[in-house]
DNA sequence: CAGTGGTCTAGACCACACT
DNA sequence: GTGTGGTCTAGACCACTGC
Protein backbone atom coordinates (compact mmCIF):
# COMPACT_ATOMS: atom_id res chain seq x y z
CA UNK A 1 0.00 0.00 0.00
CA UNK A 2 2.37 2.56 1.31
CA UNK A 3 5.89 2.41 -1.24
CA UNK A 4 9.18 2.15 0.73
CA UNK A 5 10.17 5.56 1.16
CA UNK A 6 12.71 6.74 3.41
CA UNK A 7 11.47 7.54 6.45
CA UNK A 8 11.19 11.47 7.44
CA UNK A 9 9.88 13.26 10.36
CA UNK A 10 6.89 11.21 11.38
CA UNK A 11 5.83 7.94 11.41
CA UNK A 12 3.56 7.07 8.14
CA UNK A 13 0.10 6.13 9.05
CA UNK A 14 0.34 2.45 7.82
CA UNK A 15 3.64 2.26 10.33
CA UNK A 16 1.52 3.97 13.30
CA UNK A 17 -0.69 1.19 12.76
CA UNK A 18 1.71 -1.74 12.93
CA UNK A 19 3.32 -0.52 15.65
CA UNK A 20 -0.21 0.05 17.38
CA UNK A 21 -1.57 -3.46 16.18
CA UNK A 22 -5.05 -1.33 16.27
CA UNK A 23 -6.86 -1.78 13.49
CA UNK A 24 -8.99 0.76 11.60
CA UNK A 25 -9.77 2.99 8.36
CA UNK A 26 -6.87 4.99 7.32
CA UNK A 27 -8.42 8.32 7.62
CA UNK A 28 -10.25 7.40 11.52
CA UNK A 29 -6.39 7.27 12.09
CA UNK A 30 -5.05 10.29 10.23
CA UNK A 31 -8.43 11.89 12.15
CA UNK A 32 -7.07 10.75 15.88
CA UNK A 33 -3.40 11.88 14.15
CA UNK A 34 -4.84 15.29 13.65
CA UNK A 35 -6.55 15.67 16.88
CA UNK A 36 -3.65 15.00 18.84
CA UNK A 37 -2.40 17.74 17.03
CA UNK A 38 -5.54 19.93 17.89
CA UNK A 39 -5.07 18.97 21.41
CA UNK A 40 -1.43 19.34 22.11
CA UNK A 41 -2.30 23.15 21.31
CA UNK A 42 -0.33 22.40 17.94
CA UNK A 43 -2.75 24.74 15.76
CA UNK A 44 -4.82 27.11 18.00
CA UNK A 45 -8.34 28.18 17.55
CA UNK A 46 -8.85 30.70 14.44
CA UNK A 47 -5.90 29.35 12.92
CA UNK A 48 -5.14 27.24 9.75
CA UNK A 49 -3.75 23.87 9.53
CA UNK A 50 -1.63 22.83 6.90
CA UNK A 51 -2.93 22.45 3.64
CA UNK A 52 -4.65 18.79 2.45
CA UNK A 53 -1.17 18.30 0.25
CA UNK A 54 0.82 18.90 3.43
CA UNK A 55 -1.11 16.64 5.57
CA UNK A 56 -1.38 14.17 2.71
CA UNK A 57 2.46 14.28 2.56
CA UNK A 58 3.03 14.62 6.40
CA UNK A 59 1.44 11.22 7.17
CA UNK A 60 2.05 9.50 4.03
CA UNK A 61 -1.58 8.93 2.31
CA UNK A 62 -3.14 10.04 -0.73
CA UNK A 63 -5.20 13.62 -0.26
CA UNK A 64 -8.87 12.05 -0.21
CA UNK A 65 -7.48 10.05 3.01
CA UNK A 66 -6.68 13.18 5.02
CA UNK A 67 -10.01 15.23 3.63
CA UNK A 68 -12.21 12.15 4.53
CA UNK A 69 -10.53 12.97 8.08
CA UNK A 70 -11.09 16.64 7.82
CA UNK A 71 -14.57 16.01 6.74
CA UNK A 72 -15.10 14.54 9.92
CA UNK A 73 -13.55 16.67 12.12
CA UNK A 74 -15.42 19.78 10.32
CA UNK A 75 -18.72 18.11 10.61
CA UNK A 76 -17.89 17.65 14.60
CA UNK A 77 -17.53 21.68 14.27
CA UNK A 78 -13.30 21.20 15.31
CA UNK A 79 -12.51 22.60 12.27
CA UNK A 80 -13.81 24.70 9.78
CA UNK A 81 -12.96 24.69 6.19
CA UNK A 82 -13.10 27.92 3.90
CA UNK A 83 -12.73 27.21 0.39
CA UNK A 84 -9.71 29.27 -1.40
CA UNK A 85 -8.76 30.10 2.09
CA UNK A 86 -7.70 26.98 4.10
CA UNK A 87 -8.81 24.61 6.73
CA UNK A 88 -8.55 26.50 10.35
CA UNK A 89 -9.39 25.36 14.08
CA UNK A 90 -12.71 25.97 15.15
CA UNK A 91 -13.38 28.85 17.53
CA UNK A 92 -16.34 30.09 19.66
CA UNK A 93 -15.79 33.36 17.99
CA UNK A 94 -17.00 33.35 14.89
CA UNK A 95 -19.74 35.33 14.39
CA UNK A 96 -22.46 32.90 12.82
CA UNK A 97 -22.16 30.60 15.74
CA UNK A 98 -21.49 32.91 18.51
CA UNK A 99 -24.10 30.96 21.17
CA UNK A 100 -23.69 27.89 19.47
CA UNK A 101 -24.56 26.03 22.92
CA UNK A 102 -27.29 28.75 24.15
CA UNK A 103 -31.03 27.12 22.61
CA UNK A 104 -32.80 29.60 24.26
CA UNK A 105 -34.61 32.04 21.51
CA UNK A 106 -37.35 34.98 21.25
CA UNK A 107 -40.59 33.51 21.01
CA UNK A 108 -40.55 36.66 17.92
CA UNK A 109 -38.00 38.14 16.23
CA UNK A 110 -34.53 36.45 16.56
CA UNK A 111 -30.92 37.04 18.35
CA UNK A 112 -30.29 40.14 15.87
CA UNK A 113 -33.67 41.74 16.50
CA UNK A 114 -33.20 41.50 20.41
CA UNK A 115 -29.31 42.80 20.42
CA UNK A 116 -26.64 40.94 22.45
CA UNK A 117 -27.29 40.27 25.91
CA UNK A 118 -26.19 41.73 28.85
CA UNK A 119 -24.18 40.51 31.08
CA UNK A 120 -23.62 40.55 34.58
CA UNK A 121 -21.37 38.83 36.98
CA UNK A 122 -22.84 38.62 40.57
CA UNK A 123 -19.94 36.69 42.21
CA UNK A 124 -16.92 34.42 41.42
CA UNK A 125 -14.91 32.56 43.74
CA UNK A 126 -12.74 29.34 44.40
CA UNK A 127 -13.96 26.36 46.96
CA UNK A 128 -13.72 22.47 47.60
CA UNK A 129 -15.50 20.39 44.64
CA UNK A 130 -18.80 18.79 46.63
CA UNK A 131 -18.81 15.23 45.81
CA UNK A 132 -21.45 15.96 43.36
CA UNK A 133 -19.86 18.76 40.99
CA UNK A 134 -16.48 16.67 41.54
CA UNK A 135 -17.89 13.78 39.52
CA UNK A 136 -19.31 15.64 36.77
CA UNK A 137 -15.86 17.06 36.44
CA UNK A 138 -13.93 13.57 36.65
CA UNK A 139 -12.19 15.09 39.70
CA UNK A 140 -11.74 14.42 43.17
CA UNK A 141 -13.82 15.17 46.05
CA UNK A 142 -12.45 18.29 47.23
CA UNK A 143 -10.35 19.29 44.72
CA UNK A 144 -10.37 22.91 43.83
CA UNK A 145 -12.55 24.41 41.57
CA UNK A 146 -13.86 27.63 40.29
CA UNK A 147 -17.71 28.92 40.97
CA UNK A 148 -18.91 31.32 38.86
CA UNK A 149 -22.92 33.03 39.37
CA UNK A 150 -24.05 35.33 36.56
CA UNK A 151 -27.25 36.79 35.31
CA UNK A 152 -28.16 37.41 31.48
CA UNK A 153 -30.48 40.36 30.57
CA UNK A 154 -32.02 40.38 26.86
CA UNK A 155 -33.72 43.83 26.10
CA UNK A 156 -32.91 44.93 29.78
CA UNK A 157 -35.05 41.82 31.10
CA UNK A 158 -33.19 39.24 33.40
CA UNK A 159 -33.57 36.30 32.12
CA UNK A 160 -30.93 33.68 32.46
CA UNK A 161 -29.41 32.82 36.07
CA UNK A 162 -26.52 30.64 35.33
CA UNK A 163 -24.17 29.00 37.97
CA UNK A 164 -21.07 27.24 36.40
CA UNK A 165 -18.31 25.15 38.08
CA UNK A 166 -14.82 25.20 36.31
CA UNK A 167 -11.61 22.71 37.52
CA UNK A 168 -9.40 25.45 39.09
CA UNK A 169 -5.94 24.18 37.58
CA UNK A 170 -7.03 24.90 33.95
CA UNK A 171 -8.47 28.01 34.89
CA UNK A 172 -5.49 29.56 37.02
CA UNK A 173 -6.10 33.23 36.69
CA UNK A 174 -9.87 33.54 35.77
CA UNK A 175 -11.63 36.21 37.85
CA UNK A 176 -14.57 38.25 38.18
CA UNK A 177 -13.30 41.56 36.70
CA UNK A 178 -11.79 39.45 33.26
CA UNK A 179 -14.99 38.12 33.17
CA UNK A 180 -16.63 41.43 33.53
CA UNK A 181 -14.15 43.24 31.06
CA UNK A 182 -14.60 40.48 28.13
CA UNK A 183 -16.93 41.28 25.56
CA UNK A 184 -17.76 38.15 23.72
CA UNK A 185 -18.92 34.22 24.28
CA UNK A 186 -17.65 32.72 27.69
CA UNK A 187 -16.35 30.03 25.71
CA UNK A 188 -14.31 32.19 23.56
CA UNK A 189 -12.56 33.83 26.73
CA UNK A 190 -11.55 30.56 27.59
CA UNK A 191 -9.81 29.63 24.01
CA UNK A 192 -8.18 32.75 24.08
CA UNK A 193 -7.05 32.88 27.55
CA UNK A 194 -6.88 29.52 28.89
CA UNK A 195 -6.29 27.79 25.89
CA UNK A 196 -9.01 25.32 26.44
CA UNK A 197 -12.05 24.81 23.66
CA UNK A 198 -15.61 23.08 24.81
CA UNK A 199 -16.35 21.08 22.04
CA UNK A 200 -19.07 19.48 22.54
CA UNK A 201 -21.97 19.12 25.94
CA UNK A 202 -24.55 17.16 27.06
CA UNK A 203 -28.24 19.33 28.79
CA UNK A 204 -30.72 17.89 31.50
CA UNK A 205 -33.41 19.89 31.09
CA UNK A 206 -36.12 20.05 33.79
CA UNK A 207 -39.25 22.35 34.41
CA UNK A 208 -38.74 23.69 38.15
CA UNK A 209 -39.87 26.69 40.63
CA UNK A 210 -36.76 28.62 41.51
CA UNK A 211 -36.00 29.30 45.18
CA UNK A 212 -36.79 32.66 46.94
CA UNK A 213 -33.01 33.42 46.28
CA UNK A 214 -33.36 32.51 42.99
CA UNK A 215 -36.57 34.47 42.20
CA UNK A 216 -34.84 37.20 43.34
CA UNK A 217 -31.87 37.44 41.51
CA UNK A 218 -34.45 37.28 38.36
CA UNK A 219 -37.04 39.77 39.65
CA UNK A 220 -39.74 37.46 39.31
CA UNK A 221 -43.58 36.98 40.78
CA UNK A 222 -43.83 33.72 42.82
CA UNK A 223 -44.88 30.55 41.02
CA UNK A 224 -43.14 31.16 37.79
CA UNK A 225 -41.96 27.60 36.46
CA UNK A 226 -38.37 27.49 34.92
CA UNK A 227 -36.98 25.95 32.95
CA UNK A 228 -33.41 23.87 34.94
CA UNK A 229 -30.72 23.40 32.18
CA UNK A 230 -28.13 21.48 33.93
CA UNK A 231 -24.95 21.54 31.04
CA UNK A 232 -22.27 19.74 31.05
CA UNK A 233 -19.07 20.69 28.17
CA UNK A 234 -16.33 18.60 27.57
CA UNK A 235 -13.15 19.78 25.52
CA UNK A 236 -11.03 17.36 23.25
CA UNK A 237 -10.86 13.67 24.15
CA UNK A 238 -14.46 14.02 25.95
CA UNK A 239 -12.84 15.68 29.28
CA UNK A 240 -15.66 17.42 30.88
CA UNK A 241 -14.29 20.62 31.59
CA UNK A 242 -17.69 22.80 32.86
CA UNK A 243 -20.79 22.25 34.76
CA UNK A 244 -23.71 24.59 34.37
CA UNK A 245 -26.34 25.16 35.87
CA UNK A 246 -28.94 27.54 34.59
CA UNK A 247 -32.51 28.48 35.23
CA UNK A 248 -34.44 30.17 31.50
CA UNK A 249 -37.38 32.73 31.88
CA UNK A 250 -39.75 31.19 28.92
CA UNK A 251 -42.59 33.81 29.18
CA UNK A 252 -40.73 34.91 25.99
CA UNK A 253 -38.21 33.01 25.06
CA UNK A 254 -37.99 29.00 24.48
CA UNK A 255 -35.90 26.49 24.56
CA UNK A 256 -35.01 25.08 20.72
CA UNK A 257 -34.18 21.86 19.29
CA UNK A 258 -33.99 20.24 16.15
CA UNK A 259 -34.31 16.91 15.67
CA UNK A 260 -33.21 15.12 12.73
CA UNK B 1 -17.48 15.68 -18.68
CA UNK B 2 -20.96 12.72 -19.94
CA UNK B 3 -19.99 10.75 -23.29
CA UNK B 4 -22.29 11.25 -25.89
CA UNK B 5 -24.31 7.76 -25.05
CA UNK B 6 -27.46 7.31 -26.81
CA UNK B 7 -30.25 8.55 -24.14
CA UNK B 8 -31.81 5.44 -22.50
CA UNK B 9 -34.87 5.48 -19.92
CA UNK B 10 -33.63 8.78 -17.57
CA UNK B 11 -32.12 11.65 -18.62
CA UNK B 12 -28.58 12.18 -17.73
CA UNK B 13 -27.49 13.94 -14.78
CA UNK B 14 -25.73 16.53 -17.09
CA UNK B 15 -28.94 17.02 -19.46
CA UNK B 16 -31.59 17.70 -16.50
CA UNK B 17 -29.08 20.27 -15.34
CA UNK B 18 -28.92 22.17 -18.36
CA UNK B 19 -32.66 21.65 -18.62
CA UNK B 20 -33.52 23.40 -15.60
CA UNK B 21 -30.46 25.93 -15.98
CA UNK B 22 -29.78 25.33 -11.81
CA UNK B 23 -26.64 25.47 -11.08
CA UNK B 24 -25.21 22.74 -8.15
CA UNK B 25 -22.61 19.79 -7.92
CA UNK B 26 -23.91 16.55 -9.52
CA UNK B 27 -24.12 14.49 -6.26
CA UNK B 28 -26.39 17.24 -5.18
CA UNK B 29 -28.80 16.84 -8.10
CA UNK B 30 -28.52 13.01 -7.26
CA UNK B 31 -29.39 13.36 -3.82
CA UNK B 32 -32.36 15.63 -5.54
CA UNK B 33 -33.28 12.52 -7.71
CA UNK B 34 -33.24 10.14 -4.83
CA UNK B 35 -35.15 12.28 -2.82
CA UNK B 36 -38.13 12.68 -5.60
CA UNK B 37 -37.94 8.70 -5.32
CA UNK B 38 -38.75 8.11 -2.05
CA UNK B 39 -40.91 11.10 -1.66
CA UNK B 40 -42.65 9.69 -4.72
CA UNK B 41 -42.60 5.96 -2.96
CA UNK B 42 -40.90 4.28 -5.37
CA UNK B 43 -38.89 2.81 -2.47
CA UNK B 44 -41.00 1.83 0.88
CA UNK B 45 -39.77 2.39 4.62
CA UNK B 46 -37.96 -0.51 5.28
CA UNK B 47 -37.07 -1.83 1.66
CA UNK B 48 -33.91 -1.55 -0.22
CA UNK B 49 -32.60 0.47 -2.72
CA UNK B 50 -30.97 0.10 -5.66
CA UNK B 51 -27.21 -0.93 -5.42
CA UNK B 52 -24.53 1.86 -6.12
CA UNK B 53 -23.40 0.63 -9.23
CA UNK B 54 -26.94 0.17 -10.73
CA UNK B 55 -27.71 3.75 -9.19
CA UNK B 56 -24.78 5.42 -11.00
CA UNK B 57 -25.94 3.74 -14.28
CA UNK B 58 -29.02 4.86 -14.29
CA UNK B 59 -27.78 8.85 -13.36
CA UNK B 60 -24.71 8.75 -15.98
CA UNK B 61 -22.69 9.31 -13.22
CA UNK B 62 -19.68 7.53 -11.26
CA UNK B 63 -20.28 5.64 -8.28
CA UNK B 64 -18.28 7.70 -6.17
CA UNK B 65 -21.10 10.29 -7.24
CA UNK B 66 -23.79 8.67 -6.40
CA UNK B 67 -22.20 7.25 -3.29
CA UNK B 68 -21.64 11.14 -1.60
CA UNK B 69 -25.59 11.70 -2.39
CA UNK B 70 -26.28 8.33 -0.25
CA UNK B 71 -23.77 9.34 2.43
CA UNK B 72 -25.87 12.99 3.23
CA UNK B 73 -29.05 11.45 2.89
CA UNK B 74 -27.81 8.56 5.46
CA UNK B 75 -26.60 10.74 7.54
CA UNK B 76 -29.55 12.97 7.97
CA UNK B 77 -31.53 9.72 8.75
CA UNK B 78 -33.30 9.04 5.57
CA UNK B 79 -31.18 5.96 4.06
CA UNK B 80 -29.83 3.43 6.03
CA UNK B 81 -26.49 1.67 4.89
CA UNK B 82 -26.01 -1.76 5.62
CA UNK B 83 -22.24 -3.16 4.71
CA UNK B 84 -22.62 -6.63 2.18
CA UNK B 85 -25.97 -6.39 2.30
CA UNK B 86 -27.50 -2.92 0.47
CA UNK B 87 -28.90 0.74 1.49
CA UNK B 88 -32.36 0.87 2.79
CA UNK B 89 -34.84 3.25 3.22
CA UNK B 90 -35.25 4.20 6.73
CA UNK B 91 -38.08 3.98 9.11
CA UNK B 92 -38.89 4.75 12.43
CA UNK B 93 -39.64 0.79 13.32
CA UNK B 94 -35.74 0.14 13.53
CA UNK B 95 -35.02 -1.25 17.28
CA UNK B 96 -31.89 1.21 17.58
CA UNK B 97 -33.91 4.41 17.13
CA UNK B 98 -37.01 3.35 18.40
CA UNK B 99 -37.98 6.91 20.09
CA UNK B 100 -35.69 8.92 17.21
CA UNK B 101 -37.41 12.02 18.37
CA UNK B 102 -38.29 11.33 22.28
CA UNK B 103 -36.10 13.15 23.80
CA UNK B 104 -36.96 12.41 27.26
CA UNK B 105 -35.62 9.52 29.62
CA UNK B 106 -34.85 8.16 33.09
CA UNK B 107 -32.90 9.85 35.85
CA UNK B 108 -31.57 6.78 36.43
CA UNK B 109 -31.35 3.84 34.14
CA UNK B 110 -31.86 3.77 30.63
CA UNK B 111 -35.11 2.97 28.72
CA UNK B 112 -34.17 -0.54 28.87
CA UNK B 113 -34.34 -1.31 32.51
CA UNK B 114 -37.34 0.65 32.84
CA UNK B 115 -39.33 -1.06 29.93
CA UNK B 116 -41.55 -0.18 27.24
CA UNK B 117 -44.14 2.84 27.75
CA UNK B 118 -47.94 1.89 28.29
CA UNK B 119 -49.91 4.07 26.41
CA UNK B 120 -53.34 4.83 26.58
CA UNK B 121 -55.36 6.99 23.88
CA UNK B 122 -57.90 9.37 25.69
CA UNK B 123 -59.24 10.71 22.75
CA UNK B 124 -58.97 10.83 19.26
CA UNK B 125 -61.54 13.26 16.88
CA UNK B 126 -62.07 15.02 13.75
CA UNK B 127 -62.76 18.89 13.68
CA UNK B 128 -61.78 22.06 12.15
CA UNK B 129 -58.46 23.94 12.11
CA UNK B 130 -57.95 26.79 14.33
CA UNK B 131 -55.95 29.37 12.77
CA UNK B 132 -53.05 28.60 15.13
CA UNK B 133 -53.25 24.85 13.94
CA UNK B 134 -53.71 25.46 10.70
CA UNK B 135 -50.78 27.68 10.51
CA UNK B 136 -48.32 25.17 12.25
CA UNK B 137 -49.53 22.36 10.00
CA UNK B 138 -49.10 24.84 6.41
CA UNK B 139 -53.50 24.33 6.20
CA UNK B 140 -56.26 26.60 5.41
CA UNK B 141 -58.29 27.72 8.62
CA UNK B 142 -60.93 25.04 9.15
CA UNK B 143 -59.65 22.66 7.42
CA UNK B 144 -60.16 19.17 8.79
CA UNK B 145 -57.71 17.87 11.02
CA UNK B 146 -57.39 14.61 13.50
CA UNK B 147 -56.57 15.79 17.33
CA UNK B 148 -55.41 12.66 19.51
CA UNK B 149 -54.56 12.62 23.00
CA UNK B 150 -52.95 10.46 25.07
CA UNK B 151 -51.39 9.70 28.15
CA UNK B 152 -47.87 7.65 27.94
CA UNK B 153 -46.96 5.64 31.45
CA UNK B 154 -43.63 4.27 32.25
CA UNK B 155 -43.51 2.01 34.91
CA UNK B 156 -47.17 2.48 35.66
CA UNK B 157 -46.26 6.36 36.41
CA UNK B 158 -48.38 8.64 33.73
CA UNK B 159 -45.40 11.11 32.76
CA UNK B 160 -46.21 12.51 29.38
CA UNK B 161 -49.67 14.13 28.08
CA UNK B 162 -49.61 14.73 24.70
CA UNK B 163 -52.22 16.19 22.00
CA UNK B 164 -51.34 15.72 18.90
CA UNK B 165 -53.01 17.19 15.36
CA UNK B 166 -52.57 15.38 12.14
CA UNK B 167 -54.49 16.73 8.74
CA UNK B 168 -57.37 14.66 7.63
CA UNK B 169 -56.64 14.15 3.99
CA UNK B 170 -53.09 12.00 4.65
CA UNK B 171 -54.40 10.14 7.26
CA UNK B 172 -57.97 9.05 5.99
CA UNK B 173 -58.99 6.32 8.24
CA UNK B 174 -57.11 6.65 10.83
CA UNK B 175 -59.04 5.72 14.62
CA UNK B 176 -58.73 5.27 17.99
CA UNK B 177 -58.78 2.04 17.69
CA UNK B 178 -56.23 1.27 15.16
CA UNK B 179 -53.87 3.59 17.50
CA UNK B 180 -54.73 1.60 20.33
CA UNK B 181 -54.22 -1.62 18.21
CA UNK B 182 -51.19 -0.76 17.61
CA UNK B 183 -47.97 -1.85 19.50
CA UNK B 184 -45.15 -0.17 18.33
CA UNK B 185 -43.59 3.78 17.68
CA UNK B 186 -46.76 5.69 15.83
CA UNK B 187 -44.59 6.93 13.58
CA UNK B 188 -44.13 3.56 12.74
CA UNK B 189 -47.70 3.33 12.11
CA UNK B 190 -48.25 6.22 9.59
CA UNK B 191 -45.34 4.80 7.74
CA UNK B 192 -46.36 1.57 6.92
CA UNK B 193 -50.13 2.34 6.96
CA UNK B 194 -50.54 6.40 5.49
CA UNK B 195 -46.98 5.93 3.58
CA UNK B 196 -45.91 9.39 5.59
CA UNK B 197 -42.88 8.94 7.18
CA UNK B 198 -41.25 12.13 9.50
CA UNK B 199 -38.14 12.90 8.60
CA UNK B 200 -36.66 15.62 11.26
CA UNK B 201 -38.58 17.62 13.37
CA UNK B 202 -38.43 20.90 15.88
CA UNK B 203 -39.30 21.38 18.84
CA UNK B 204 -40.11 24.58 21.19
CA UNK B 205 -39.55 24.29 24.67
CA UNK B 206 -41.15 26.02 27.82
CA UNK B 207 -41.78 25.68 31.85
CA UNK B 208 -45.02 25.64 32.43
CA UNK B 209 -48.06 24.76 35.63
CA UNK B 210 -50.38 22.72 34.21
CA UNK B 211 -54.30 23.62 34.28
CA UNK B 212 -56.62 20.95 36.57
CA UNK B 213 -57.52 18.81 33.31
CA UNK B 214 -53.90 18.07 32.50
CA UNK B 215 -53.25 17.70 36.41
CA UNK B 216 -55.83 15.33 36.07
CA UNK B 217 -54.93 13.40 33.76
CA UNK B 218 -51.62 13.07 34.75
CA UNK B 219 -52.39 12.14 38.41
CA UNK B 220 -50.06 15.48 39.75
CA UNK B 221 -50.51 17.52 42.73
CA UNK B 222 -50.96 20.88 42.42
CA UNK B 223 -47.96 23.70 41.65
CA UNK B 224 -45.88 20.93 39.88
CA UNK B 225 -43.80 22.23 36.84
CA UNK B 226 -44.08 20.38 33.61
CA UNK B 227 -42.07 20.51 30.55
CA UNK B 228 -44.39 22.03 27.73
CA UNK B 229 -42.60 20.70 24.45
CA UNK B 230 -44.42 21.91 21.59
CA UNK B 231 -43.11 19.68 18.17
CA UNK B 232 -43.53 19.91 14.15
CA UNK B 233 -42.61 16.98 12.46
CA UNK B 234 -42.04 17.13 8.37
CA UNK B 235 -42.17 14.91 5.72
CA UNK B 236 -39.95 15.10 3.03
CA UNK B 237 -39.56 18.87 1.47
CA UNK B 238 -40.29 19.67 4.95
CA UNK B 239 -43.91 19.67 4.38
CA UNK B 240 -45.29 20.06 8.12
CA UNK B 241 -47.32 16.50 8.66
CA UNK B 242 -47.76 16.98 12.69
CA UNK B 243 -48.13 19.78 15.61
CA UNK B 244 -47.79 17.83 19.14
CA UNK B 245 -48.23 19.63 22.03
CA UNK B 246 -46.87 17.85 25.60
CA UNK B 247 -46.56 17.90 29.01
CA UNK B 248 -43.75 16.15 30.64
CA UNK B 249 -42.88 15.66 34.07
CA UNK B 250 -39.40 15.76 34.81
CA UNK B 251 -39.05 14.59 38.45
CA UNK B 252 -37.58 10.90 37.75
CA UNK B 253 -37.15 12.03 34.25
CA UNK B 254 -35.29 14.95 31.98
CA UNK B 255 -35.43 15.61 28.56
CA UNK B 256 -31.71 14.96 27.33
CA UNK B 257 -29.97 16.61 24.58
CA UNK B 258 -26.54 16.45 22.95
CA UNK B 259 -24.99 19.72 21.85
CA UNK B 260 -22.32 19.41 19.17
C1' DC C 1 -18.86 -17.88 -4.56
C1' DA C 2 -21.00 -13.29 -6.13
C1' DG C 3 -22.86 -8.98 -4.66
C1' DT C 4 -22.96 -5.24 -1.55
C1' DG C 5 -21.07 -1.26 0.81
C1' DG C 6 -16.31 0.67 2.69
C1' DT C 7 -11.65 2.31 1.90
C1' DC C 8 -7.80 4.12 -0.65
C1' DT C 9 -5.56 5.93 -4.45
C1' DA C 10 -4.31 9.09 -8.43
C1' DG C 11 -5.37 12.43 -11.48
C1' DA C 12 -8.20 15.95 -13.62
C1' DC C 13 -10.71 19.99 -13.43
C1' DC C 14 -13.66 23.72 -11.02
C1' DA C 15 -14.59 27.61 -7.67
C1' DC C 16 -12.77 30.80 -4.74
C1' DA C 17 -9.38 34.05 -2.39
C1' DC C 18 -5.38 36.61 -2.32
C1' DT C 19 -1.84 39.20 -4.41
C1' DG D 1 -1.22 33.45 -11.41
C1' DT D 2 -0.78 30.50 -7.51
C1' DG D 3 -2.64 28.01 -3.88
C1' DT D 4 -6.55 26.57 -1.40
C1' DG D 5 -10.60 23.58 -0.80
C1' DG D 6 -14.59 21.24 -3.77
C1' DT D 7 -16.12 18.00 -7.26
C1' DC D 8 -15.85 14.09 -10.30
C1' DT D 9 -13.96 10.12 -12.19
C1' DA D 10 -11.96 5.31 -12.61
C1' DG D 11 -10.01 1.52 -10.76
C1' DA D 12 -8.25 -1.40 -7.14
C1' DC D 13 -8.84 -3.85 -3.11
C1' DC D 14 -11.07 -4.89 1.61
C1' DA D 15 -14.99 -6.41 4.74
C1' DC D 16 -19.27 -8.21 5.26
C1' DT D 17 -23.55 -10.92 3.90
C1' DG D 18 -25.86 -14.65 2.11
C1' DC D 19 -26.16 -18.30 -1.16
Amino acid sequence: MNTTLPPTDAPSAAESLAATAAFSPLYQQIKGLILQSLQAGEWKPGESIPSEMELAVRYRVSQGTVRKAIDELASGHLLSRKQGKGTFVATHAEHQVQYRFLKLVPDQGDLNTEGPAQREIVDCKRLRASAEIARALALRSGDTVLQVRRVLSFANVPTILEDLWLPAAPFKGLTAERLADYHGPMYALFETEFGVRMVRAKEKIRAVLPDKAQRELLQLPPSTPLLSVERIAYTYKDTPMELRRGLYRTDKHHYHNDLN
